[in-house]
RNA sequence: GGGCGAUUAGCUCAGGGGGAGAGCGCUUCCUUCACACGGAAGAAGUCGUAGGUUCAAAUCCUACAUCGCCCA
């Protein structure tokens, strides 16, 4: 073995003996308890961002567990095709070449799209081969696959049969540079700084004295299309110029003055313009008073020749131009400063108009009331479970989802229009003749469906839904769903909706975790066009896959931020290199002839470091089973480096390399074995816990152990999840406590060296004063604790004193000695001493005076009680021990 | 406006009624035959502020402050 890890000679090779040996892949087990887990499908114009490098952990980290503790497991594998993200990569490749979509046409591009797809689409599934990811990367799906259209036009027939899917004219958010539709959850909106511009529309006629009402607007440009102005019907101030009629200033159109409560009369004058067209509130207003809807403005956000003089001009240019005009008329009555909140395209970042056309929408509200209630009931649970009132808040207030885009790449809407009688069928079949009246002058809707009305079908359609596969049947529901919380939306509620009403009630996942979300040191988002993106390959290239793994695991916490910490992954690295060194000395240590065999508690350390590893099953089980990640991790580094290799190793050593001597006893050359079967014991246990974090290291390492018959496999990540049940016999209460002891003397004795500067080779002479139990523990643990503090002679005395030339220590509530002939610096030491008893003496006033408390005798629970007793004695010996150590010091 | 989260050592974060913890960084010492991606020993915190509940609060409750996210 290499003195060092290198995760660069291992990684490879390792995960192409995992292809070989088809692990990913896995079949229908009739009667087993399936655990599947599918992809958030990412988008096909992606690369592996940290978002994904976590997500993806995630995932392995469960589905290898599940996997190793025996679950037929089966993590599927796919990429979504992203419409406009797609759509806006071609159109750039052909922008290089002076073209445009439609100089190609909608076939070419199309066709150009796939191309695309099959140049770039794998980048994203190599990237997740890197990490390690054990997909099976021989059932990879995507949103356009011949099959899952099939499944896309099913679904969205059988809802247009039964009326959950319509066609209207509404306001929709309009994406000008994307051209398309959005729905409500595409738009992100931000908070900008504004005006809100305070204008004079004049009255046709003076009512009583009035001639004109000030309306306020944070859209001045949209007043081209306004057709009528809204005063709330308890407004005192408009009573009486409710029905009143305005002229539009610029426009000279007349309009009347409705009263609506809609109007905040607090907010700007109380006199609202209404512009329905252009407004989703402004729409509401104009039905409810039977106002024209003018649309002035075209796809691209220009002026439309409904504008008069303004047509042709950029919304923006618009605005300014209006403001100017109003200005020289003198209807500009004032300017406010205002913060605005503006929809942007989340894919784009354009402001967003709200415009009026004809588009598809589903009713949402049917599908969103089981999907409710699967959530309420505990089928499907969140993690952590306050994501649930988030989901809840939003599926009890849903809104029809509009589902057309004006795209061409995408799943084309199975609608089909007879130019000769009108007729309009949804099939799942292309149409070429109508079904009404026979002719064949029939056309398909233009527009695409929504990215995510595909996704949204993601766990049944990619075990072969609509068809009844066996997989469906086996692995359907799927077991967990891991993702970020800004698809909690667009995706998991969407998924549970579509699940629930085409898989017969049945919820989609079990359980969703809810991942933090990965921020950059400084706490921004991580963005590549703002350049402070940091890449998973990059940092897999300084700290190794399973360095960037579990330093990513270590701080996935309750927490729903990360500030992204890299030194958590160096720290990650090196305990990969950890692991590996300590592996190297364990294996070093084994003899040619060496025999497998079970563990046995022989020594106290063994009884110790096996029930550490009993408790540390347990925790790592619980652990993952309920998500908990950070705390997982961090008990895996604690035991495996503060336990097993700074103290077990070390405690072995003395077993090993007695027993190798040439000659040994046969009583040392057993207890050499008895020790090496140990460690071969909790070095392949830990390997097996720590594999699914940290899969190629432990991997690499457990194929060189020797194991008996029954503990092997052809690799690790199918060999069997340590039982906790099984482990839970080596739980020794008395064992961890001596070790707790030893570790305290062998701690102050060194302690003391260090504060000498006694050279490391210099044995130490000790002395321990105890009595009884102590005295009898300390001596049976003397070789252990001579062998890891240098020490040459320990002597055991109930009746000590300390000598003159000693340092004096406590430890385990004892008094340690250590001789040091000459090198006593007896004012350090007073110093030293006088600073443990400033430190020991508050705390057991404190204590004190808690158990002087007569409150606390009658209300705390008799154990604590106790506890703080023996503390308190502990304490108060110790600190005796201190005050005479300090009167010897002269 | 409503909701959620965060505030603990210089930095990044655990801990969630009963002895303040980790990693990194820092100080001192050590190339000893697993590992310098290492070992040994240390220093370092009025647990955001103010109230309250309790025998007991970093932890529970209520306000407030600051930062962040989501919804309208």
């Amino acid at each position: 073995m290499a003195k060092a890890y290198d995760p660069k000679a291992v990684e490879k090779p390792v995960f192409d003996s995992w292809i070989k040996g088809r692990y990913f892949e896995q079949q229908v087990l009739e009667g087993a308890d399936p655990f599947a887990v599918v992809i958030p499908p990412p988008n096909v114009t992606g690369s592996l961002h940290m978002g994904h490098a976590l997500n993806n952990t995630i995932q392995d980290v469960v589905t290898r567990q599940a996997r190793m503790a025996g679950r037929p497991a089966r993590w599927i594998l796919g990429t979504d095709h992203a419409g406009i993200a797609t759509q806006n990569k071609v159109e750039q490749k052909l922008a290089a070449q002076g073209l445009t979509r439609n100089d190609v046409g909608r076939e070419a591009f199309i066709e150009a799209c796939w191309e695309w797809r099959r140049e770039h689409g794998s980048t994203i599934v190599s990237q997740l081969k890197a990490m390690g990811c054990s997909c099976d990367y021989s059932d990879e799906w995507f949103t356009m696959d011949p099959s899952y259209q099939v499944a896309v036009r099913k679904v969205f027939v059988d809802w247009f049969d039964k009326g959950l899917i319509y066609r209207g004219k509404r306001i929709i958010n309009w994406c000008p540079r994307c051209s398309t539709a959005l729905s409500d959850i595409e738009v992100e909106h931000e908070d900008l700084d504004s005006h809100l511009w305070h204008i004079r529309y004049p009255l046709k006629e003076p009512v009583g004295g009035l001639d004109h009402v000030v309306v306020a607007t944070t859209r001045p440009e949209t007043m081209l299309g306004d057709t009528c102005v809204a005063v709330h019907p308890d407004d005192a101030r408009y009573k009486d110029i409710v029905g009143a009629t305005v002229v539009l200033p610029l426009i000279g159109r007349e309009i009347p003055i409705v009263a609506d409560e809609y109007v905040d009369p607090s907010f700007g004058t109380g006199a609202v313009k209404v512009t329905p067209a252009h407004d989703p509130n402004d729409f509401d207003i104009g039905e409810r008073h039977d106002c024209a809807k003018i649309n002035i403005m075209n796809a691209d956000a220009t002026i439309s020749s409904e504008g008069g003089v303004y047509a042709g001009m950029d919304r923006y240019d618009a605005r300014k131009k209006i403001i100017v005009d109003l200005e020289a008329q003198g209807l500009l009555v004032k300017v406010d400063d205002h913060l605005h909140s503006v929809g942007h395209c989340y894919r784009c970042h354009t402001v967003i108009e709200p415009w009026l056309s004809d588009q598809w929408f589903v009713d949402m509200k049917p599908l969103a009331a089981p999907a409710i209630e699967a959530v309420r009931d505990g089928r499907v649970t969140f993690h952590p479970k306050r994501w649930e009132n988030v989901y809840f808040h939003w599926m009890e207030n849903i809104r029809d989802w509009c589902v057309s885009r004006q795209l061409w790449w995408g799943h084309q809407i199975p609608v089909f229009y007879c130019d000769a009688c009108g007729a309009m069928v949804a099939s799942e079949t292309d149409v070429t003749e109508c079904p009404k009246c026979g002719s064949s002058a029939v056309r398909q809707d233009e527009d695409v469906l929504d990215t995510w009305f595909s996704s949204a079908l993601w766990p049944f359609a990619t075990m072969g839904w609509p068809e009844e596969t066996p997989e469906l049947a086996f692995f359907y529901p799927t077991s967990v769903l891991s993702t970020a919380r800004d698809i909690l939306f667009l995706w998991v509620a969407r998924m549970i909706m579509n699940g629930m009403y085409f898989m017969d009630g049945e919820i989609p996942f079990k359980d969703v975790i809810i991942h933090p979300t990965v921020f950059n040191a400084e706490g921004k988002r991580m963005s590549k066009s703002l350049g402070t993106g940091v890449d998973p390959l990059d940092l897999m290239e300084h700290y190794g896959a399973d360095g960037m793994r579990f330093g990513l695991m270590l701080q996935t916490t309750g927490s729903q931020d990360i500030k992204f910490a890299e030194e958590k992954l160096a720290s990650s690295r090196n305990f990969a290199n950890k692991i590996w060194n300590a592996s190297r000395v364990v294996l070093m240590n084994l003899d040619e002839d060496f025999e497998p065999g079970a563990p046995e508690a022989a020594t106290v350390a063994d009884a110790w470091i096996l029930s550490r590893l009993a408790g540390l099953a347990a925790t790592v089980n619980e652990g993952l089973v309920t998500y908990q990640f950070g705390d997982t991790a961090r008990s895996l580094y604690e035991f495996f480096w503060n336990e097993f290799c700074d103290w077990y190793i070390e405690l072995a050593k003395a077993r090993l390399f007695a027993g190798s001597n040439e000659n040994a006893t046969d009583e040392q050359r057993a207890a050499r074995q008895v020790a090496q079967r140990n460690l071969v014991f909790v070095l392949d246990t830990a390997l097996r816990l720590l594999h699914p974090m940290m899969p190629f290291v432990t991997e690499e390492i457990w194929r060189q152990l020797p194991l008996p018959a029954d503990r092997r496999a052809d690799s690790l990540m199918i060999a069997a999840w340590p039982d906790p049940a099984e482990l839970a016999g080596f739980v020794d209460d008395g064992a961890e406590n001596s070790v707790a002891a030893l570790r305290e003397i062998v701690v102050a004795v060194r302690a003391v060296r260090a504060r000498y500067q006694v050279p490391q080779r210099q044995r130490l002479e000790v002395i321990v004063k105890a009595a009884g139990s102590d005295a009898l523990l300390v001596s049976n643990l003397g070789e252990q604790i001579a062998s890891l503090a240098g020490v040459g002679m320990l002597m055991v005395d109930e009746a000590a004193v300390k000598p003159s030339h000693a340092a004096a220590a406590v430890a385990a509530g004892l008094e340690v000695y250590v001789l040091l002939e000459g090198l006593v610096d007896f004012d350090a030491e007073r110093e030293r001493v006088t600073q443990q008893i400033d430190k020991v003496r508050p705390d057991l006033d404190k204590l004190e005076r808690k158990l002087g408390n007569e409150g606390f005798l009658a209300k705390a629970a008799p154990e604590i009680i106790e506890k703080d007793r023996a503390r308190v004695s502990e304490l108060r010996d110790t600190l005796d021990t201190l005050q005479v150590q300090l009167a010897e010091l002269v």
